[in-house]
DNA sequence: CAAAAGATATGATATTTATCAGGTTTTATG
DNA sequence: CATAAAACCTGATAAATATCATATCTTTTG
């Protein structure tokens, strides 16, 4: 099953399309598609990357381990982003673990293609310098979240941000499934915390769930909690 | 008093330093000296920039307001800094407000001289995309220090940051003073707790203080408190 | 320099959140 | 399909942190 990057619809969606036809059947000649299972490490903490990973399909976690020994997810990456791209910039070992949360299809993009192409086209820098521009905007307003919201305010959050980014299926519940103890690592608090508040949020009419499923049945009253109301 | 970028040493520590000198040139033409004082801003969250600011001169505070008045610092720039790059490279408006928290000196950079070396030279933009790289992991760094460490340990680590970046004087106090309601801004935390802390590290021999002069004395209790001993 | 404003400090208390301990339900596996 | 393991849930309690009230010290300003 042969699939080049040049008919590859991913590419819309991220700065490979800045790329010249000539650089882009460079990168496809190199690359490798891998399947990851749910749960595996594409990456860890610590490593040397020698290339980036574009994701067709699935999500990964990318979190980073603290010495108590609790996760913190700092973002979620699907279809369409590429991941370890600021590894391989800054020419650093990563900075974050990443694991699927869902089982993927990734290609691997070998360095040399990505790093050759950002010395010589400006499109192509320029484009992956807006996305990390746009990550950058989206950390600093997670640190503001992080301080200056309380835990409920930020599971409310937490729900909507996975409802616009992952949509949900034809029941109403979010597409994108998380285990409790995720969902407590991406808002930052403690399991029992985070269940508690699924439990009080079923209570008042906010959500809805069905084992591991869980749907959004009131948006207005979470965004009014998010708001401070 | 004219300056011209191409004499400017400041140059060395920013992404200007990879423009050509007609690049250079171009930019030292277009851009005016500011002098701020301490507490005047400089640009305010949700404004278009139509350029970038050198520092050249003091210290400013990059911070976001939320809806309860609060205002949480995401970061200190200093000497040689680049503010306000996110925005002109994303073509948006800011998202975060720049104080002075000294007296400053800033270059404002017209963006045109800017955004024009990014569609050309590589080596310009690939130079901005690994400062960005650069500010993209501090800022998870302080995403993971801000879910995982309590306000005691990201005190500790507050009082250190500042010597390590911003240096001591020959008595030993820090050189960036700070007011108590700006630490507890960088921090993420109340006021009070914030004084509250400042005392307990006093009577425990980890810090001095001197009117609003704050100094370490004990630098590894400090690093020990952080690792969590 | 006196008055006012602002910043710093501390105690008492309330609120939020984590932790511990013990359940139940769900999922994985021989 | 029985059993173990993992995930989920809830109550009780402890710890961390914010808030409120008030006092003192510092700086600014008329």
């Amino acid at each position: 099953m042969e699939s080049r990057c040049e008919n590859c619809i991913i590419r819309q969606f991220n700065s490979l399309r800045a790329m010249s036809k000539e650089e882009l059947k460079r990168v496809s000649d190199s690359k490798t598609t891998k399947v990851i299972k749910k749960g595996e490490p594409i990456f860890q903490e610590g490593e040397k990357l020698d290339g980036v990973f574009c994701v067709r399909d699935g999500v990964s976690k990318l979190s980073k381990l603290s010495a108590n020994g609790k996760d913190q997810i700092v973002k979620l990456a699907s279809k369409g982003e590429v991941i370890g791209q600021r590894s391989v910039v800054a020419e650093e070992s990563v900075n974050l673990s990443a694991v699927a949360v869902s089982d993927m299809e990734v290609c691997f993009i070998p360095k040399e293609g990505i790093v050759s192409t950002l010395h010589t086209n400006p499109n192509f820098t320029l484009e992956v310098l807006r996305h990390m521009a746009h990550d950058l905007k989206e950390a600093d307003d997670v640190i503001v979240n992080m301080s200056q919201k309380n835990v409920k305010q930020r599971m409310a959050e937490a729900f909507l941000y996975l409802k616009n980014n992952f949509g949900e299926d034809e029941e109403g519940f979010l597409k994108l499934i998380l285990s409790r103890e995720d969902i407590s690592n991406v808002v930052g608090t403690a399991i029992e915390s985070c269940i508690r508040i699924i439990s009080e949020f079923k209570k008042k009419g906010y959500l809805k769930t069905s084992g591991k499923k869980i749907g959004i049945t009131d948006e207005k009253a979470l965004t009014n909690l998010v708001e401070g109301f």
